[in-house]
DNA sequence: AACGCCACTCGTGGTACCGG
DNA sequence: CCGGTACCACGAGTGGCGTT
């Protein structure tokens, strides 16, 4: 009976479509159990084959609904695995993290040229900086303009009380203009003093500069080597104590900040509350939920004590510092004097390769000089029956295939040559002997001829 | 005057401090 | 894991100084 009603309920996707129409045409179908009830018992059965193919319907629904369901459990499942999969890996990429963390505290007892010169630039420029403010020497010179401007600013000012800088700088660069040559003089001259001194000093500075380099340079493989060395044992302790925590290092006498008036109150608290088996956490927020609660007036003692404690830290924390201060002065002069001797051993490095940066100079301007004293006039000596063949192909090649290179044109020329027949390469033999004939007559005339020259 | 550089300030976010 | 506080590092913004 009711198998009739049901057109075709196994099959999925489409299905579950048309279930969800029939749902609603039942939906808009009630009026007949309310018509029921008005009309007559004929029609009773008729209400019960209906009823009955709805309940069919609505199990039918009830099964798809379920197997839907069902699927959604899978998808839930799925997407929860895959939830699982991606904690996992976050998990796995903290565990880098982490060793990445750890490898940024490696230090060396030494740093590699590359990163020391980038380092020592930015140290440098600074120290640069600081020293140009410090000693006048390595300042710039104010031009002559300026120079004058300072003598002259007070006198302006007496004369003009009223002037602004903007209004006195006017004065002053007119004033300037109309400034005769020889008034001009002396600050010139004071400008070209300091000028020059302050070119010597940074000539110096740009001198010790490059020996620096130099000897950076040399000392960079070096060091090169022990950073590797220093690495290797380093990532081999990382991984060893990889389960430790790793906390940064800190300084035992650096004084311990100062408890807070609510950590006094939560210390004196901690006792009577862990007596009561209160967790850790537990104890925290009721002594965070106490303290909030707590008056003034309550909270007055453990402020005090707290204000102590402060008082104290900062005591403790300025003689800290002081010492820290007295350890860094002395370190860096011990590092000033290391630089010192730096610089020496550069500047003698500089010494030596200026000398033989020399030595070589003088051998080529001495070859050079060679070449200079070779008399122009004297006879060349002819072209090798090679060359000769070598000119000519060379010209024909370039016509043949222009655009080829130089390289390939002169390899071209090799191969042909090789190839050549006795005959061939015969022709340019003769013409090369003739050449040189030539050349041996030449030679004797001139050999008579210096000989002359000479002898007179 | 115009420009570059430097020191300083301020706000913000992060962290250490204590206890088990 | 919790509380309040102080400090630190860092970036952006700003005023002042030095140089041309």
């Amino acid at each position: 009976m009711a198998t009739n009603a049901d057109p075709a309920p196994t099959k999925k996707p489409r299905n579950s479509r048309k279930a969800l129409k029939q749902k609603n045409e039942l939906v808009e179908t009630p009026p007949s159990p309310v018509s029921v009830k008005g009309k007559s018992a004929k029609s009773f059965e008729q209400d019960l084959m209906e009823m009955q193919t709805m309940l069919e319907k609505m199990k039918i629904e009830k099964d798809k609904t379920e197997e839907l369901l069902k699927e959604k459990d899978e998808i839930l499942r799925k997407k929860e695995e895959e939830l699982e999969t991606r904690d996992a890996e976050q998990e796995k990429l903290k565990v880098e993290l982490k060793k990445l963390q750890k490898m940024k505290e490696f230090k060396p007892n030494m740093t590699f040229a590359c990163g020391q010169s980038s380092l020592t630039q930015a140290e440098q420029e600074k120290a640069n900086k600081k020293k140009k403010k410090d000693c006048p020497e390595t300042k710039r010179p104010s031009s002559s303009y300026v120079l004058w401007c300072k003598d002259q600013w007070t006198e302006v000012k007496k004369e003009n009380p009223e002037a602004d800088f903007k209004e006195t700088s006017n004065i002053l660069g007119a004033k300037w203009k109309s400034l005769s040559a020889e008034d001009k003089k002396p600050y010139e001259e004071r400008y070209q003093v300091e000028k020059e001194a302050y070119l010597q000093v940074i000539a110096k500075e740009k001198r010790e500069k490059e020996a620096m380099k130099l000897l950076e340079d040399d000392q960079k493989q070096r060091t090169a080597m022990e950073l590797l060395d220093q690495y290797l044992n380093f990532v081999q302790e990382a991984e060893q104590d990889n389960k430790k925590k790793n906390k940064k290092e800190k300084d035992p006498l650096k004084p311990k900040h100062p408890v807070s008036a609510f950590l006094v109150y939560a210390n004196e608290r901690r006792a009577a509350l862990r007596e009561e088996n209160k967790s850790v956490v537990e104890v925290a927020k009721i002594t965070g939920e106490e303290w909030k609660n707590l008056s003034d007036k309550k909270k007055a003692p453990y402020e005090k004590v707290a204000k102590k404690n402060k008082e104290t830290y900062l005591q403790a924390m300025e003689e800290y510092k002081r010492t820290k201060e007295e350890e860094a002065l002395s370190q860096k002069k011990e590092e000033e004097e290391l630089l010192k001797l730096h610089k020496q051993e550069a500047l003698q490095m500089l010494k030596k390769k200026e000398k033989t940066d020399n030595l070589i100079k003088k051998e080529k301007a001495t070859k050079k000089k060679k070449n200079e004293n070779v008399d122009p006039n004297k006879p060349k000596k002819p072209a090798s029956s090679y060359f000769l063949f070598s000119k000519d192909e060379r010209k024909k090649l370039t016509e043949e295939r222009p655009g080829t290179n130089n390289a390939t044109v002169t390899a071209l020329i090799s191969l042909k040559w090789k190839e050549l027949s006795e005959e061939e390469k015969q022709v340019y033999n003769g013409k090369a002997a003739k050449l040189m004939e030539a050349y041996k007559k030449e030679v004797e005339a001139y050999n008579k001829k210096s000989a002359a020259t000479t002898s007179s």
